[in-house]
DNA sequence: TTTTTGACTTTTTTAGTTTGTAAGTCAAAT
DNA sequence: ATTTGACTTACAAACTAAAAAAGTCAAAAA
């Protein structure tokens, strides 16, 4: 295995543990396979990266960025801003059926530094997402509300609690099961609607 | 220790084992202890309790029944639907300050058979309870809705997910933390009033 | 000079074992 | 009918050994 550059070798590899996360999962993963897959050593991929964990984390960044810009660019041209709410559910959903498999955060749940400063970086993004989306929504006459950026983290956290809610008893797993995705996906649609129809009165 | 009748003696039990789990976790209780807070012998509490299994079962069922009739008695008289929904979260509040210490969960988390069907049970008669109150909501014209029971649910649903709306990163706890308790209530109240106002209009 | 690698050491995980503590039983006593 | 002391059994924490995976490095290759 070669690359032109050294980005690229470092997104090869990438690549090859995404593979392996979503087919086996993070935790079933070793160093030793990702290289196998690639045709190189083992010592080669700690040229490009500290660490297993380093690795780890670099696939949470590549992935995080995928989840938080594919949500953003839904927003980039709002017509109705119920509309894009239910389109970023809709983007989320498909993104959860695709990376679902891949259980990273079984191995990144230790409150480490960089994990937990990376998930608040995507929430946040989220968070001002979800308020310029209510901002327009009061621009253009469909909300009429004073504290956008407060509803936008209640609404972005109303959600998130939701996906607890299809789970029978407390069987309670940061990874998503792919079962309840529609059920859950069901329960969001309807409570957006129900949030939005809260935010057009005063 | 000698009671009047065998369902005295039970009740005792079941008082000094709760007593106990607030105190010092469920799980780091000992049948002994129990035993010997009551002066009688660990045998005794076998006549009463097929195991100790049951034991925490038992206590289950009765915080279960507090829990839920506590919030029932709110739902007596409703003059507004909304207050009532408000002083519902109240009510929840003032049980988990005073039972979040148990940690009745961390044993029963098993899926097993019964405690499942307890859950179920709590979690019905929740939303049978909330369901009444959004009827009652259309009866006097305060809400605009068809489907009260659906709402109901999602209500519940939503309710009980803020729960992990303040968690930093994904701790994720079946049992409350103390300290959190303040932040998820005021997200509950002010999701609720957002709620309300999307009940109130078609 | 940058990148790769095989051979190596170290660390972590797993499976198996022991052991102390608590669960659970029972015949006899109250 | 209820309680109990003395007992056995079962389980969970603490070790241990072996295996597997992580991580290192000097030498080779590009």
């Amino acid at each position: 295995m070669h690359a032109e550059t050294k980005d690229e070798m470092r997104d090869k590899i990438l690549e090859a543990a995404l593979k392996r996360f979503t087919h086996y999962s993070a935790s079933k993963t070793t160093m030793n396979e990702i290289a196998d897959d690639l045709h190189c050593s083992k010592a080669s991929l700690y040229y490009y990266f500290p660490d297993k964990k380093g690795l780890h984390f670099a696939v949470l960044e590549k992935i995080g960025e995928i989840f938080i810009s594919e949500q953003e660019a839904e927003g980039e041209n709002i017509i109705s801003a119920e509309q894009t709410l239910l389109n970023i559910l809709e983007v989320k959903r498909q993104f959860l059926e695709r990376y679902c498999r891949l259980e990273l955060f079984k191995i990144l749940n230790d409150n480490s530094e960089g994990t937990q400063r990376m998930i608040k970086e995507v929430k946040n993004r989220e968070d001002a997402l979800l308020a310029r989306i209510i901002e327009y929504g009061v621009k253009i006459g469909e909300f009429a509300v004073d504290n956008p950026k407060q509803l936008a983290e209640l609404y972005n956290q109303a959600m998130f609690g939701l996906r607890f809610a299809a789970v029978d008893c407390f069987q309670i797993n940061t990874d998503i099961e792919a079962e309840h995705l529609e059920m859950i996906l069901a329960q969001q649609k309807l409570l957006t609607e129900i949030f939005v129809k809260g935010l057009k009165y005063r």
